[in-house]
DNA sequence: AGAGTTTGACCAGTC
DNA sequence: GGACTGGTCAAACTC
């Protein structure tokens, strides 16, 4: 038994997607798209916080002489609804913003950079465990200008 | 091939 | 001193 017959049967050399692939390649299509504000940022982390029942990725700007921070936060909701999302940023930013509103999708090549891998983060869960006590603190409630 | 993303583990601060 | 939380890093994986 055993030879390996050529090309053995799960060889995903190049074309071979099992249904397991695809399943993982489609639960990875459903990503979270976080509003584009005009810079470049990199997830470096997501937590839970399960004192406030909500999720928290931690983004980094992309310049190299920016330490900007920005952290996005949103409800955990099973029903894959999404509540709002709170945009916390950290920082000043030593540089002007490139990435602007219109003038995109401009491409000589068809290198097809569509805006559709523009934020786009997977949603998971981190286990946090232990309620006990309680911190107060003066937990920044930024409230918008005006509804 | 490389950049960007994912996820668990680690660290620090707090009580 | 231990326990818990929040924040960051790094390896692994994806595209
Ligand atoms: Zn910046």
């Amino acid at each position: 038994m055993s030879t390996h017959a050529s090309t053995t049967s799960m060889d995903q050399s190049e074309e071979g997607l099992n249904r397991e692939d695809e399943q993982e390649m489609e639960r990875r299509s459903h990503r979270l798209k976080l509003p584009e504000d005009g810079y470049e940022w990199k997830k470096y982390g997501q937590k839970f916080i399960k004192n406030i029942g909500k999720f928290r990725s931690y983004f980094k700007c992309q310049r190299e002489n920016c330490m900007a921070k920005k952290r996005a936060e949103w409800s955990s909701r099973s029903d894959g609804e999404l509540g709002e999302i709170r945009i916390v940023y950290e920082g000043v930013h030593s540089h002007e913003q490139h990435l602007s509103s219109s003038s995109s999708a401009s491409n000589s090549l068809g290198t097809a950079t569509s805006s559709s891998n523009a934020n786009q983060y997977n949603l998971l869960t981190q286990v946090l465990g232990g309620d006990h006590h309680h911190h107060h603190q003066s937990t920044s409630t930024p409230r918008h200008p005006h509804a």
